[in-house]
DNA sequence: GACTTGCGACTTTTT
DNA sequence: GTCGCAAGTC
């Protein structure tokens, strides 16, 4: 029988849908219905008769998982899908550790830190160490973390990564050695892993062919942002079956700063003899003018291995450049094309505005909230990174496993009298880090039953808030050992209850300690409304830590959740989006590209295609703003401002496919002079002067 | 040893 | 404007 679905692709994407066993290779330009055909692909697996559960999915985050399983059962007209194993490679890591984590001696109980968990372990090791005291300044905690990780998923020497990507901090490098020599002995004492651990333990596990052959067929997306341990866990866990499906656009690769090579996708076909390589490069996306500009954009970079995309959606209109006077004129006028697009009948979620980093947004949401347009942001700061949330968080994990040390130091410190001194002689009497010797918390000795027992010897300042500590870990704690008793199936622990259990002793810690403490007791009310959802409480905790909510408004008000947001984001976060308008707003130079990265030419690169992803995600209208000036929020007198360059990607080139376009209310003579100093070309002049002769 | 205050440095992207 | 660190005080 042949579907149906086939007949609506083109020849390239059912090529690779019916691909038959063997490595293959998508080369997928942006919008060429990637997501439709690897969604084709597992429904034509499955009904080739292939075991869903022997079908790995794995995709950049866990939204695209589902949606791709969720269109593959549209077209199956099955829940076949449903069993497929689809999600990130960290949170599929976490689920085979779940099941085979005593393979490589993983306790059952184990946590998984965030990145803040482990800079905090990082900071806790640096000061016992004593590093740091010296009069020289001592490489910060949340740099630390970031060698020590970019060590890990490039799998280099130290000394190498740290001359090349951090060579302010040579002097450091065996400081730094031995602080992660003990911060990966501390892990394996504390029962928690790093987000690399999980990817390290999966690597290991590939040596048990229960895993290693556990698939049929492995199909992954974004390949070109998976770095060297995912390689090679892809090439263990193929050593049986040799089906192995990748899609990706080495001109979409992003996430160098994490890790990621591009060479595993160039190198794929030598990496996987005998792959079949199909190239998508039909467009369905975006209009010709926008496929144009963005092609410019790419034409600029040296390497290149995917070719010009084309597409037969004409029309007329250019994306639009817009030189706005400053940040507010950007903010007004990206409102305005926002409501006239509402007023043509383009909803607000086929609406999104994309920017370099989480606070360019700042001033538009001031004024979106102004104007009751509403919106969600994703990227940036989020939910879970605030200190009340990560409080609560760190109780929970306390009773999910009490050899969490970072949890323990972090609920410890809270506590009125109580620092880093006392926190670690509490611990040290509980026996949290006990670890090695007493390799067993069986028979009810943990460090948590230690502290339901007895109350610890404390300041008598702490007398009160301890005695209330211990008394809602102790009613968690019964109420976990009765619902396990009544069910042995399934833990029903009951996140919700113990969450507000937990908040009878930490929101008067809450109102102690913060100024706004109204707005952080609702955030907590809307951490509780999450943990209804869940039956589980360690699987609460490791979906808050693998996949956090990502928009802010996913949690503001609930009730008052509007139907139809536009969509703010950063445009990492945008990756695999696509909206009919979309705007871009600080194409600034040091801003797209970010200052931060413009230290080589590999940064200067990856900044170029992180312009190109944001424009490919427009399927009808494009709007680029460059705002002339900054304010300088430092000096607040006068109007000190600094003029800045459009960004360096858009070319003379650039700009000729692109409508140029000098709002109506820039303002007069003032600007006139200082506009003629940095405007990159003739044309943009002689637009300007309309304004002054009209 | 905990907490407060003041100074200086820094300021990306995410699982 | 914020964060992190270090010196000074309770």
């Amino acid at each position: 029988m042949t579907s149906a679905y086939l007949e609506e692709l083109n020849p390239a994407q059912r090529q690779a849908v019916t691909h038959g066993d063997g490595p293959l290779l998508i080369v997928a330009g942006a919008g060429t219905g990637k997501t439709k055909t690897l969604a084709c692909r597992v429904a034509y697996l499955i009904e080739q008769g292939v075991d869903p559960q022997r079908i790995l999915l794995l995709t950049f985050t866990r939204r695209a998982a589902a949606e791709m399983l969720k269109r593959a059962s549209q077209l199956t007209e099955t829940n076949m899908t449903s069993k497929v194993w689809g999600g990130t490679f960290h949170a599929v890591a976490n689920r085979l550790l779940r099941i085979y984590g005593q393979a490589v001696q993983l306790p059952t109980d184990f946590t998984i830190m965030d990145t803040d968990d482990a800079s905090d372990m990082m900071n806790l090791i640096r000061t016992e160490m004593g590093f740091g005291k010296a009069d020289r300044r001592f490489v910060r905690k949340a740099t630390l973390v970031k060698i020590y990780s970019h060590t890990v998923n490039a799998q280099e020497k130290l000394k190498t990564i740290v001359e090349r990507h951090f060579p302010w901090c040579a002097e450091d490098v065996e400081a730094m050695a031995s602080i992660f020599k003990e911060y990966t002995e501390r892990k394996t004492a504390s029962h928690t892993l790093d987000y690399d651990d999980l990817l390290l333990y999966w690597q290991l596990l590939c040596d048990s062919p229960s895993v290693a052959d556990r698939f049929e067929h492995i199909l992954v997306d974004e390949y070109q942002d998976t770095n060297l341990v995912q390689a090679d866990i892809l090439q263990g866990m193929r050593k049986k079956y040799n089906n192995i499906s990748v899609v990706g656009d080495d001109a979409q690769s992003i996430y160098s700063f994490r890790g990621a090579t591009v060479r595993n996708i160039l190198d794929f076909p030598s990496a996987y003899p005998g792959t079949s390589v199909i190239t998508l490069e039909q467009n369905y996306r975006s209009t010709t003018p926008i496929l144009h500009a963005a092609n410019a954009v790419m034409r600029q970079a040296k390497e290149r291995y995917t070719k010009d995309l084309r597409s037969d959606r004409q029309s007329g209109q250019k994306p639009s450049l817009f030189y706005c006077d400053d940040e507010a004129s950007q903010t007004d006028l990206v409102c305005q094309s926002i409501v006239s697009n509402l007023e043509e009948g383009i909803p607000l979620m086929q609406q999104a505005v994309l920017f370099r980093t989480g606070h360019h947004s700042a001033d538009l949401e001031i004024e979106l909230a102004r104007r009751n347009i509403p919106f969600h942001k994703f990227g940036g700061l989020k939910f879970i990174e605030a200190a009340h949330i990560k409080d609560m968080l760190a109780l929970l994990r306390i009773l999910e496993n009490p050899n969490d040390e970072i949890s323990w130091f972090r609920v410890l410190n809270l506590l009125d009298g109580i620092g880093p001194g006392w926190a670690r002689r509490i611990m040290n009497n509980l026996g949290v880090r006990a670890s090695e010797k007493k390799n067993s918390d069986e028979g009810g000795n943990s460090p948590l039953v230690r502290l339901i027992h007895s109350c610890p010897n404390v300041p008598a300042r702490a007398q009160e808030e301890v005695e209330s500590l211990r008394t809602v870990l102790t009613n968690c704690y019964r109420m976990t050992r009765s619902s396990a008793e009544k069910s042995t199936a399934t833990k029903d622990l009951n996140v919700a209850s113990q969450l507000e259990q937990l908040g009878v002793f930490y929101q008067p810690i809450i109102k102690r300690i913060y100024d706004n403490s109204p707005a952080r007791v609702r955030d907590l009310e809307q951490l509780e409304q999450i943990a209804k959802r869940y039956r589980s409480r360690g699987r609460f905790i490791t979906d808050l830590t693998l996949d956090p909510p990502t928009s802010t408004a996913d949690l503001a008000q609930a009730p008052y959740l509007e139907e139809d947001w536009v969509t703010l984001s950063t445009i990492h976060s945008a990756k695999g989006c696509e909206w009919t308008s979309v705007q871009i707003l600080h194409a600034a130079d040091g801003m797209i590209p970010s200052d931060m990265a413009v230290g080589d030419e590999a940064g200067i690169d990856e900044e170029r295609r992180l312009l190109y992803v944001a424009m490919t995600r427009a399927k009808d209208e494009l709007n680029i703003y460059f705002p002339l000036r900054y304010y300088h929020r430092r000096h607040r007198m006068g109007d000190a401002h600094t003029f800045v360059q459009p960004s360096r990607y858009l070319t003379a080139e650039v700009r000729a496919l692109l409508d140029e376009k000098v709002p109506g209310n820039a303002r007069g003579n003032e600007s006139k002079e200082a506009l003629d100093d940095v405007l990159p070309s003739q044309s943009i002049g002689e637009r300007l002067n309309r304004l002054w002769s009209d």
